[in-house]
RNA sequence: GCCCCGCUAGCUCAGUGGAUAGAGCAUCUGCCUUCUAAGCAGAGGGUCGGGGGUUCGAAUCCCUCGCGGGGCACCA
C-alpha cells in the first residue's frame, strides 16, 4: 500500500493527467512541507508545469487542487502560489491509529523486495586481530541494512568473508611464531599484546609446537590464531546484537575449485596475460583501468584472485540476485576493479552494490587536535569490546547509526564515555518505557475497558501530533531501504519520541489530559494511540538493533 | 599529480532543486504532591568553506579555488 506520501504523489500525478498533460511528467517534488502551517506535504507542481502548460504557476496549482482526488480523504488540498499543500485530516489520522494497531509489528513494512534473494557481506575484517571501534561502524551499518531489507520483503543472507589466505595472515602467523619463542615480531608483523596471548594459548593447546621449525609451525599457528580471532569476533558482534548466517573462509574458494574456474573463464575471454613472471587481469577494451596481478610470480594468488572465485560462489553457485558489500572508504579504489572483474566474468556489475562508509579516526593523547589512524599491526586502536564495556551496546549502536556513512568520525573514547548519559538512545527508550508503564497503569485502573477504541475521541493537538508522526514512518522505511541509509531511522525515532513525550507531558500539566482517566472510552482511545506509538517505536528501534525496554 | 568523502549554530551532525535552513549537546529562563522530570516549555546563537555559473527558484546541480580525511602494491 505504501506510504501516504507515495499515495498523494500518485493522486497528484493522476490530477496532472486529468488537466491534460500528456507528455512525460517532470518530478513534481512532493515532499514534506517545512512549516506546519502549510500542512504536512507540499508539491511545487505549479512551477514545474508552467512551461509545459504555458500557464501561470498559481493557475495550474489551483486547477490541480480542484481536480485531485485524494485517497481515503486523507488530506485537504490548498493551492498557494504555485505550490500545492496537503494537510492530513484529523479523521484520517484517527483511523490511521487503528490501522497501525491492526498491522502490528509489520506497520511500515511494505513488500518492496518481493522475496529477492540477496546477500549482504559486511565487516569482513582480516582475522589478524580483534575488532576495533572502526570495524564497529561497518558491522553496525551492515547489520542495520540487513534488518531494513528483511523488514521490506527481501530474502537476506548475512555473510562474513574470512580472508584467510594472504600475506597479512602469513605475517600474523609469523608474529605468533616469534612471540612463542619470546622474540619480537618480524618487520611488518603484528605487535599487539593479543599476539603474545594467542602464542601462550597455542603453547598449551598445540603440544610440541615449539619444537617445530618455523616453516612447519607457522601454518599451524596461523590457522590456530585465526580461529581464535574469529571466535573473538563472533563474541564481539554478538554483544552488539549482530547476526551472521555464514562465515565464509577464503580458502574454500580454492578448495572448491571456483578460483581456478574463474581464472579459466577469464583466460578464455582474453582478460589474462603474463608479464614479469606473474599473471595479470586487464580489460583489453579499457585502457583507463590498470592491470592487476592475480597470480604472483611466486605462484601465490592475490586476494583479488580469491575475490574472482568468490564472485562465482555468490552469483552462480549460491544464486544471489544481488550482493551488497559494506566497505570502509579506504577500499574505495578497489570498487572499479571489482566491477570490472564481475563484468568480465559475465556478471552484471549493477548487481554488485558496494556501500562505502568513511573512516573512524582515533583522537588520542592530550593533544586531541591530532587524530590518529588506527592500526592493528601497530597495536594502536581502541577495541570495540572496551567501548561496549564502558557505554553499553545500545548507545554504541545509536552513536554509529546517527551518522551518515559519508561522514568521517573522529572518535574520542573519554568523550564518548562521559557523554554516554546524554546519548539520544535513552530519550527514545524512555518514551517507550513511559508508554509501557501507562498501559500497565490503565490495565490496573480499568480492568474492563471496551474492546473497540473510539479513535474519534483523539482530538487534542498533541494526540494528533503523535498520529501524524506515525503517518511518516512508512516513508522513512522507504527511503532507508531505497538509499540503503539506516541513519534516517534514528532521526525519525527522535521525532516520534518527541511527539510521545509531549503527549505524555500534557497529562502532567492537566489531569484530564492523562491517558488513564475516569472515562473508560476516552482511556481506551488514548490507550490505542499509546500502543500504536509504542509498537512503532519498538519496530524502529529493532531495525537499529537497539532494545526497547518497558522500564527504565 | 589523479580518484573518493567531507566543510551547515559554540560542539556533534540532519537536510528528496522549492516557500522563513533544522535536531541533539552546551549556555540562559521557567515547570515535579499527580500515568516515570532519562521529561516539558521558552531564549540566544547561521556570510550553509570562498568565488563563479545553470535555474522562475541552489545548502542541494555544474565549474573553480581553499582546508581536512582516505586511496592510488606481486598488502587487504
Amino acid at each position: 500500500m505504501g506510504s501516504i506520501r507515495e499515495r498523494l504523489a500518485d493522486a497528484l500525478a493522476g490530477a496532472v493527467r486529468a488537466i491534460g498533460v500528456d507528455s512525460e511528467l517532470p518530478d513534481l517534488e512532493l515532499g514534506r512541507a517545512k512549516a506546519t502551517e502549510r500542512g504536512e506535504y507540499a508539491s511545487s507542481a505549479g512551477m514545474k508545469l508552467a512551461r509545459v502548460l504555458k500557464q501561470a504557476p498559481q493557475q495550474i496549482a489551483s486547477r490541480l487542487a480542484e481536480t485531485i482526488v485524494v485517497p481515503e480523504g486523507a488530506a485537504t488540498v490548498e493551492a498557494v502560489g504555485g505550490y500545492i499543500n496537503f494537510r492530513l485530516t484529523p479523521q484520517w489520522l484517527q483511523r490511521l491509529v487503528t490501522q497501525v494497531i491492526a498491522a502490528g509489528p509489520s506497520y511500515g513494512s511494505d513488500d518492496i523486495g518481493h522475496g529477492e534473494r540477496l546477500q549482504v557481506e559486511f565487516a569482513s575484517i582480516n582475522p589478524t586481530g580483534p575488532m576495533h571501534i572502526g570495524h564497529g561502524r561497518g558491522a553496525i551499518l551492515g547489520d542495520s541494512i540487513c534488518r531494513v531489507l528483511e523488514f521490506t520483503g527481501h530474502d537476506v543472507q548475512r555473510e562474513y568473508y574470512v580472508n584467510s589466505d594472504n600475506t597479512q595472515t602469513r605475517r600474523f602467523g609469523a608474529s605468533v611464531y616469534a612471540r612463542l619463542h619470546g622474540k619480537e615480531p618480524p618487520e611488518g608483523g603484528y605487535v599487539g599484546d593479543y599476539v603474545t596471548e594467542i602464542a601462550e594459548m597455542a603453547r598449551h593447546d598445540l603440544p610440541g609446537i615449539e619444537q617445530l621449525l618455523e616453516e612447519e609451525a607457522e601454518p599451524k599457528l596461523r590457522m590456530y590464531a585465526m580461529q581464535k580471532i574469529v571466535e573473538q569476533i563472533k563474541a564481539t558482534v554478538a554483544r552488539l546484537n549482530i547476526r551472521y548466517d555464514e562465515w565464509f573462509w577464503e580458502n574454500m574458494v580454492w578448495e572448491s575449485g571456483l578460483g581456478q574456474q574463474a581464472l579459466n573463464r577469464l583466460r578464455e575471454a582474453g582478460y589474462l596475460k603474463e608479464k614479469d613472471g606473474a599473471l595479470w587481469f586487464g580489460d583489453p577494451a579499457d585502457v583507463e583501468e590498470e592491470d592487476r596481478v592475480v597470480i604472483r610470480s611466486n605462484g601465490q594468488p592475490t586476494y583479488f584472485a580469491s575475490d574472482l572465485g568468490y564472485l562465482l560462489s555468490r552469483f552462480e553457485v549460491r544464486g544471489f540476485k544481488r550482493v551488497i558489500e559494506v566497505w570502509a572508504s579506504d577500499h574505495h579504489g578497489y570498487v572499479p576493479r571489482m566491477k570490472a572483474a564481475a563484468a568480465a566474468l559475465g556478471i552484471d556489475p549493477a548487481k554488485l552494490v558496494i556501500i562505502l562508509h568513511q573512516m573512524v579516526n582515533l583522537k588520542e593523547g592530550a593533544a586531541r587536535s591530532a587524530p590518529t589512524k588506527m592500526s592493528k599491526r601497530a597495536g594502536r586502536f581502541v577495541m570495540l569490546d572496551e567501548l561496549i564495556d564502558r557505554v553499553g551496546s545500545d548507545p554504541v549502536r545509536y552513536f554509529y547509526l546517527l551518522r551518515s556513512p559519508d561522514t568521517t568520525i573522529e572518535f574520542d573514547l573519554e568523550l564518548a564515555v562521559t557523554q554516554s548519559n546524554e546519548n539520544p538512545v535513552y530519550y527514545a527508550q524512555y518514551a517507550h518505557a513511559r508508554l509501557a508503564n501507562v498501559e500497565a497503569t490503565a490495565a490496573e485502573k480499568h480492568p474492563r475497558l471496551p474492546e473497540q477504541a473510539d479513535v474519534s475521541l483523539l482530538v487534542e493537538s498533541w494526540e494528533l501530533d503523535v498520529a501524524r508522526q506515525l503517518a511518516f514512518w512508512p516513508e522513512v522505511v522507504e527511503d532507508a531501504v531505497r538509499l540503503l541509509e539506516p541513519h534516517r531511522i534514528p532521526y525519525y525515532v527522535q521525532d516520534l519520541a518527541t511527539a510521545v513525550h509531549r503527549f505524555y507531558h500534557a497529562g502532567n500539566e492537566k489531569g484530564e489530559h492523562r491517558v488513564v482517566v475516569d472515562d473508560p472510552n476516552l482511556t481506551r482511545a488514548r490507550l490505542e494511540l499509546c500502543r500504536a506509538a509504542r509498537h512503532t517505536l519498538k519496530t524502529a528501534l529493532d531495525l537499529m538493533g537497539v532494545s526497547a525496554p518497558d522500564r527504565m
